[in-house]
DNA sequence: GTGTGTGCAAAAGGTTTGCAAGAAA
DNA sequence: TTTCTTGCAAACCTTTTGCACACAC
């Protein structure tokens, strides 16, 4: 569990103003246990859940969008409809459950080295992302 | 190179009326040596362009997701700007270049095996889908 | 005080939907 | 003639933008 502080210091480290909206978010987003999978909308909600005051959908998208440049959060790939991020910033990969619409991280150890043989000519890998979809044995593939 | 008889019959084998508007799409999509990396709007663009009568946006997008249903077409998650589909239906996964926002193809060959070491309990794997960001080397990552 | 950040509402972009007219079976 | 398909416009949802006000420094 992180506090304040430390946040404050975190935003300033990154020439961000700690502001009261940013603090929030940042308890929100990162005093957690667990990694936070969020659209936008997931963690617009949580906000209003667990905070009396209400931040601003521009300012929210706003804070996740510093927060992703300055690498506190990742963006992931996983379908057109929306946005998903992760407070998981290590170099992982994901379970996406087709039946719960649910991100689960997938450390490296669970999945073998990836041995890219042939890359674009004069390209630099800048990520590698693993997307494994799953879903209930008795349910057919899309 | 397919011809307008086998559109016909792959549209009726999968219980879709072979209307001038889906047969004109099979075309611009299917009678290519390569394969096609598109959004929507690319797909629109290539119609107008090939074709003189124009076919509604919102027939594009029936068309595109009974193709995708069918199995003629398969989707790929990038980012969640658009939907981009792939005329390739084989499993296989991509490179997408920052740079110029482009998809290529990656052979199974060119990526060692992947060797998922742990599902997630009770369910059945349906796709693992591999996505290499590249960018020009004297880029940044972002 | 200056420069950022916030919040609102409006706009934008991609996608979906409802419905009437048209085409295929 | 019945059913499916098309096309248009409107609706929808997520995301971005412009601008005035407020806050951090």
């Amino acid at each position: 569990m992180q506090k304040n502080n430390e946040f404050i210091d975190k935003l300033r480290l990154s020439g961000l103003r700690p502001t009261k909206q940013r603090l929030k978010i940042c308890e929100v987003l990162f005093n957690r246990d667990k990694t936070f999978h969020f659209t936008i909308n997931d963690l617009a909600k949580n906000i209003s859940e667990q905070i009396k005051e209400k931040i601003s959908l521009a300012t929210i998208y706003n804070t996740v969008h510093a927060f992703k440049d300055k690498g506190y959060l990742k963006e992931i790939s996983i379908n057109s409809d929306k946005s998903y991020f992760d407070t998981n910033i290590t170099n992982h990969h994901h379970f996406f459950d087709e039946d719960t619409n649910q991100l689960i991280d997938c450390s490296n150890e669970d999945i073998g080295k990836i041995n890219i043989k042939n890359n674009v000519t004069g390209k630099k890998i800048n990520s590698i992302e693993v997307l494994i979809k799953v879903a209930s044995d008795n349910q057919n593939q899309n």
